[in-house]
Formats: C-alpha cells, sequence, structure tokens
DNA sequence: ATCCGGATCGCCT
DNA sequence: GGCGATCCGGATG
C-alpha cells in the first residue's frame, strides 16, 4: 500500500501545479510525479492513445488502488454528435468545457460512473474516456469495492467496472489530475505498433470514427480487440 | 409535469 | 447475444 507526503495545492484559476510525492510500497520508497497539466493539452486522439500505458491512481482513506491505462476513448467537439459536450455546455457536462488534465465524471444508466480526463483546451469540449485498466495495486481493495470475488482480469475492465473498484465518484468531477488523491503518472511506454483501435462502444451515432484505443493483445480490455 | 434515452453491467438463454 | 434494471439530465408541453 502506498503512503505520502507532500500535500496537495489548491488552484485558484485553470492552472494547477504538479505536486512530486514519495510513495512507500513493497519496491522501496519511490518519487512519483504526476503528468503535469499540460501534458492534458493539443490534440484529443493524440492524448487517447498517448494515455494508454499511463498508470492511474487513487489514494482514498480506504486505501490505495491503482492500475495501467489499457483502453480509451475519445470524444471531439467537432463532427462528434456522441459527445457530451455536442450540444452545448450543460450543468452535467460543465466540466468537459473546463480546463484541461481535470476529470469528468458522469453518471449513467442509473447505476455507473465514468471517468474521463479533460482535454485540448479550456472550453473546447472535448475529453478522453478511460475505459479499462490492468490492475496494479489494491486488488483487495478492489474486490472489496466490487462486492464479488472476481479474477483480475474482470475487477477494471469496463469503464463502470474500473469507477466501482477504484472508488471513483461525482465527487472526483472536475477535480485536478496533477495532485492526489486522485492523479495519473507516466507508465511503461507502449509503441505505436502496439496500438489498436475501432469504433467507440456503446454508442450508436459516429461508428464510423475509429477512436477507441487499446493495447494490441491485452487481456484487460473490456472487450476482445475489435 | 412528463417523457425519453443513455460513453453500462450482469444475468439469462 | 439479448434484455432489463435503474435514475438522471435534457427536451418538450
Amino acid at each position: 500500500m502506498g503512503s505520502m507526503s507532500g500535500s496537495t495545492i489548491g488552484s485558484m484559476s485553470g492552472s494547477t501545479r504538479t505536486v512530486p510525492m514519495l510513495r512507500r510500497g513493497s519496491m522501496g520508497t519511490v518519487l512519483v510525479l504526476p503528468l503535469p497539466q499540460d501534458y492534458y493539452v493539443g490534440d484529443t486522439i493524440q492524448l487517447a492513445r498517448s494515455l494508454l500505458g499511463k498508470v492511474m491512481v487513487h489514494l482514498s482513506p480506504e486505501g490505495c488502488t491503482s492500475g495501467i491505462i489499457v483502453e480509451t476513448e475519445a470524444y471531439l467537439s467537432k463532427d462528434d454528435p456522441a459527445c457530451h459536450a455536442a450540444r452545448g455546455k450543460t450543468k452535467r457536462n460543465a466540466a468537459m468545457f473546463g480546463p484541461p488534465g481535470r476529470a469528468y465524471v458522469y453518471f449513467i444508466y442509473g447505476n455507473y460512473y465514468c471517468f474521463n480526463v479533460v482535454a485540448n483546451i479550456e472550453g473546447a469540449g472535448e475529453a478522453v474516456l478511460v475505459r479499462a485498466l490492468q490492475p496494479l495495486e489494491g486488488l483487495e481493495l478492489m474486490q472489496k469495492r466490487r462486492g464479488k470475488p472476481l479474477k483480475p482480469a474482470h475487477l477494471t475492465n469496463g469503464p463502470g467496472k474500473l469507477c466501482i473498484a477504484m472508488g471513483i465518484t461525482r465527487e472526483h468531477n472536475t477535480i485536478p489530475l496533477q495532485a492526489p488523491p486522485l492523479f495519473i503518472t507516466r507508465g511503461i511506454k507502449i509503441d505505436s505498433s502496439r496500438i489498436g483501435s475501432s469504433g467507440r462502444i456503446g454508442i450508436k451515432q459516429s461508428q464510423d470514427k475509429p477512436w477507441r484505443f487499446f493495447i494490441k493483445g491485452n487481456s484487460f480490455l473490456s472487450r476482445r480487440e475489435v
């Protein structure tokens, strides 16, 4: 389990400082640097690809959970009716129009949350949905939160499932991802030859857009490849 | 005030 | 692979 030193630095404006942490684990003490806010500035499709292999971490009061991002989807502001921002800003999707590098968490189907990172530039209304993780730390806590004895491959292989396992709820909507409790760090380098793409899942419109990305052959995906 | 559909999941066949 | 659960946001009257 990880513990950390350092403190959260709140932000008055859109810009958020990256907070370094010392985390103690079975591997010893490691310096952890969340991806800086400007990492999320720019092309959203590019971001969706580059987030593969990065590590998502949640330090909650219950304990630490983390996982490697293995599946993402890009949602764009132009020519993309499937994007929540397509019909303008509302109370629900307001986070999408905020500064990049923050969380956009929404409630869906009366049961589940989905976790996105806000992308591109403030006001654009673009985001990357995280659809699946390969669990790294806190598998016991994930099991407990899921409420069932599940194999690791089934703990976080879907956007709703990973939010349950990681303890992500609407409380995390709009929070910066550059400091605890919720952040994303550099993980393993994924060569572009190992990235697959397909149509996005669970939507009816814009099925022609190949904006779902995944690590080929990874066994923690929400679906087997295509 | 009412209605409709959804970036899902799990159980059923 | 098909379908129902379940509730909220957004649109319409």
